[in-house]
Parts: C-alpha cells; structure tokens; sequence
DNA sequence: GTTGACATCTATACAGCGTTAAGATGGTCA
DNA sequence: TGACCATCTTAACGCTGTATAGATGTCAAC
C-alpha cells in the first residue's frame, strides 16, 4: 500500500517490487545487463531476498517474460478490427515489429529458453493468447478453411523473422540510411501479401 | 607442429585451440555453457592467456561466429544447382532450418549482437558471403528486375523465423508430436512460395 | 496478552566468472 | 651473447548466482 514512504519492515510487496525491477534493468541495459543482484538493490533488499519469492533468477525473468507476452498481446490488439483483414493483420504485423524495436529488451527476453521457464503452467497460454490477434485476424478473412495453425505459423515465422533481423541489425546492411521503422513499413507490405494464403 | 606430443613450451597455436575449445563447448552445452575460464581449461592453459589472443570473450566468440556464418554458408551452396530455382531456394531453406537445429549453439551465437563484434570488418563480408546462395537463386529467378535485396531481406526474414521458432520449441505449441524436421519439411513449401515473389 | 508457528528478509559464505597487472619463460634476431 | 619481443603464468579484484543459518516481523490460537 506505501502508506508510510519509509522503507517498511518487511518491505509489503517485494514480489511485485523486484519484477518490477528487473522490467527496468531490461528495459534501459537490455537482458544482458540484468542481474538478479541488483534487482535486489533496486527493491532495496539483501541478495537472497529474491530467492524466497522466486527460487533462482529464471523464476524471476520468468515473471517478466509473461507480462512481456501480455503485453505483446495488447499491442497487436491496440490494432483496430476494420472490414479489412488483410489491411488489419498488416496493422499487426507492424505492431509486432514495433513491439521489438520498442522493447527489445523485453522482446529478446521472451525468446531465450534459458532465461523463460515454459515449464510454467502460464507460460503456453501467455505465448498462445499474445498471438490471438493474428489468429483471430486470420480466421475472420479464411473462415476456418485449412490448418489455422499452420497459417498463423506461417505468418508468424515471417514476421518474427523480420522483427529479428530488424533487432538485430541486419537490415543496415540491405537498406543504409532507413531508420528500422522505415524498413518495416518499406518491406511489410510485401511480405505480408505473400506469407499470408488468403490475403490481397 | 605437435612434433611431440606433450604440452609444448608456450604451447604451439593457443589461438586455434581456443577457438577449437570455444566451437566444442558451445556444441556440447549451448552458447549459455560457454565460459573463457573453460575454453581456457580445456586448451591447456591459464585464465590470463586468451585475454592476449583476443582481448576479451567477444574477441574469441566473433571468431566462433565467422566460422558458423562460414559454415552456414557451406551448408547452403551443399544444395546442388538445378533449373528450377524453386525448388533450389526450396532445398536452401530447408538447409537453412536444418542448419540451425544441428548447431543450434553455433546459430544462436551468430545472431547475439551482445556476444559478437559487428565492427570486426570481417563480419559484414562473413554474413553476405553467408546468405549469397540465397541472392543467387532469387537471382537466377527475378532476372534482376526488383529491388534485390529487398527481396533476399523477405525470403530471409520468413526463412530466419521460421528457425527461430523452431530452434525455440514454439512448433511444439501447434503441432505435437512432430519432429522440428519434419515441421520444416511440411510448412516450408507453403512458406516459400509465398514469401518469394518469384516462386511457385 | 502471551505464545508458538510461519513467512519473510538479512548476514555470511562459497565457487565461479571476466578481466587486469606484474612477472616469468622461451624463441628470434642483431 | 645479448637485447627484444611474443607468449603464457600467477595472483588478485570485483562481480555474479545461490545456499545456509539466523534474525525479524506478522498472525492465529489459546
């Protein structure tokens, strides 16, 4: 509750206190400048306060990478549903890149097995619900016709794809000059027109 | 030389044994299992005596990664060269995939921009080299009309996601029970002949 | 209210890490 | 032979994640 502004006795919420920042670390050094350590200091407690809330540092990025998934999830939901399927998951698309390059750190996260534990039983339906948007997007245009999994995979390897290559760089060396939104908003079109079966 | 077969003086060429020691450990541990101290170790020699061959651990890992990215180049052009460049860039990418799944420490490393100098001037040359069967077999194809390296960026970035996320276990969430390969081989064609203007 | 049980956090320690500095060691060339 | 230089060792520093034992505060039962 922060009733007094001082340091409480037991602190009240460390749980939500050192997710928070770890988000933070990662959020302004990236995942590779975080350490459970100084989340620690952050939330202004000792190093082994962490471990009783969440066993060892992957306990804790865990935590992070699931609000990570939740809030990919409402970026590629912001998106307005329009009369215009292929025009919305274009919309998508270029929220999901967007997402990466906003929140790399995040985004980098989500994606490296040996910080995640997706033995978590939260961790599949996080990652499934994030990706609602695209297939939602996908079967209002199908109309539940084919394999939808395959379709989302399909249009997910493309994108994620980029939003990786984005991240990582490799688009300066293809297009010198562009800003990495440029570059996506230069390239999305295109390959959503084709990654996607029954879209144009 | 090894001329004999005991630990030499200043033991020989400590500059490939510890890149041979790096490649082997993230073969057998993931590119997380990789430390100095250990390639150290296994080379023979102190924890002091990389730092004067590389400077630090990016300058030996770069080396690691311009091999992988040599290698990955290698196991793209092992695709033999027919007249139907469809099914070339069909067998590149699935080369492409495979590669990634058989050395997948190798893999991860060359795309962790915290692990690896981009500044090496060996390394922009090193990743082109790497993706010119790709270029070549568009290439073959478009006759050079369009804009080439957009469309190598799009076959690329759906190709690219498509191994992350199998590399990631993300297939496993939509189709259980098969194998990654087997994943690759059933969804690749329907990726490419989408995600290439050129195709089908 | 006092007491016991419990969750929470601290203090301390350990092994391992990357990196650095100073010095020993061996090869090379004048 | 002697000077020079590349190479490697030894030792140390501060950092890391994690485990253990004990202190501290909360709460429920009596």
């Amino acid at each position: 509750m922060q009733s007094s502004d001082e340091a409480p006795y037991h602190h009240g919420n460390l749980r939500a206190a050192l997710i928070a920042a770890a988000d933070a670390i990662i959020a302004e050094k990236g995942i590779e400048g975080f350490s459970l350590r100084e989340a620690a200091r952050r939330a202004g407690v000792s190093p082994g306060a962490p471990a009783h809330h969440f066993g060892t540092a992957v306990g804790l990025l865990t935590e992070v990478a699931l609000l990570g998934y939740a809030s990919l999830g409402a970026a590629l939901n912001a998106a307005p549903i329009t009369d215009d399927p292929t025009a919305d998951l274009r919309a998508q698309a270029l929220a999901y890149v967007g997402f990466a390059l906003a929140h790399a750190g995040r985004f980098r996260l989500m994606f490296r097995p040996d910080l995640v534990n997706r033995d978590d039983p939260r961790y599949g339906p996080a990652a499934t619900a994030a990706l609602s948007g695209f297939a939602g997007t996908i079967g209002r245009s199908s109309g539940g016709q084919g394999d939808a999994m395959a379709q989302v995979f399909v249009v997910w390897s493309s994108i994620h794809g980029m939003a990786n290559l984005a991240l990582d760089g490799k688009a300066q060396y293809m297009f010198d000059g562009a800003t990495p939104q440029q570059f996506a908003a230069q390239i999305l079109p295109d390959l959503l027109a084709k990654s996607w079966p029954y879209g144009r």
